[in-house]
DNA sequence: GCCTCGCCATACACAGGTGTATGGTAGCGC
DNA sequence: GCGCTACCATACACCTGTGTATGGCGAGGC
């Protein structure tokens, strides 16, 4: 009868994954509380009777977006660029060069943002972000290792370059005051 | 009959600051869909009633909120440190050497998290977001300009100085691995 | 000593969300 | 083609929050 809104799964059955994406999208918009089980319902054109078939909670769909994040998270670091070809100042600069205005880029980053605020009342979501923060400044500062940096002076350019990336996310300046292409030069990537 | 648990106030009627200040409390601890009249009058030890004689709506206390942040924001950029004696590159040091473990600290980044998070849906936060960063980077590239850096240096400097600001603050890491102290070197300071 | 006014409590109608219990249905195995 | 199973709808009881209307109450003007 309700046409399906999903992407994939036109005319079958949804599946738990099809739950996970739609809240993704809620908490992206509205945080984790925005992340209620009637809305989704409505978004995908069902009704809480399939929710409370997949998960058994609330609480479960959050713990298994954090389980999903964890590993996207953790998959995006080092194959976003193709991490056998490039050099490890290039596969820097190409981080540094991935779009931050598109539609993609910009869910990413408001679901990161609402992740850490959960953090800050929930002790798993915490973890999660610690784990996720770790094993990306382990990898930045691997890189410029990789460089010839020693491994002190590489923890500290990781974490600048880090912080980089999340500012270019999270501040929000006038797209004609953007430097972000200019931050390489301040990275030691030249 | 209900006991104030507002820390000035002990016995004298509430005004519209003791709400905003329990709606920062909230909004710091659960985003702005946490800002609920009805659980801020409870903490407040009062009832709706009061709310509603300070303000007319939910709308009208979240706009007070951005106000007040608006406010805030712009009175610590370059009042927080001692504006007259201080070199600039003494003033961005000493900026970087703030606390950001305390319980005061740990409060004001998490409004601000809320509210960056808040300003993807909201135009009004938006808009104070982009003032706030604006004021902050032309702040710290004034700074830098005083140091001797030209203008379009000395805009870089202070993005990535806000930046690694912001990130020492979002960023969890462990303490141990902490390289706060170590950040000045890295941006010019010294 | 009354009256007004600032401040708050109480009560009500309404909306929206949660979880549960139970029923319906389509498809597949055999 | 029977039945089982996966998946979803429906209905119910409950809770929490909003906004509004109205009543109460203490303090100061005069």
């Amino acid at each position: 009868m309700a046409s399906r809104t999903a992407a994939s799964n036109t005319s079958t059955s949804l599946d738990a994954d099809a739950w996970i994406d739609a809240a993704f999208d809620a908490l992206a918009e509205g945080g984790i509380d925005a992340v209620r089980i009637d809305p989704l319902a409505k978004r995908l054109g069902v009704t809480r009777g399939s929710f409370y078939w997949h998960f058994t909670d609330r609480a479960a769909l959050h713990q298994a977006m954090l389980k999903e994040w964890r590993k996207r998270a953790s998959y995006q670091v080092g194959s976003r660029i193709d991490s056998r070809t490039s050099a490890p100042d290039e596969r820097l600069r190409q981080n540094l060069a991935l779009p931050k205005s598109t539609a993609r880029a910009k869910r990413a980053a408001a679901i990161e943002l609402a992740i850490r605020l959960w953090a800050q009342r929930d002790a798993q979501a915490a973890r999660a972000v610690k784990h996720i923060d770790a094993v990306r400044l382990k990898y930045y500062a691997k890189l410029y290792g990789e460089m010839g940096l020693s491994p002190v002076l590489a923890r500290k350019r990781a974490f600048l370059f880090y912080a980089a990336l999340l500012a270019r996310a999270y501040i929000s300046t006038d797209d004609e005051t953007d430097v972000g292409d200019d931050l390489a030069s301040m990275l030691s990537l030249d």
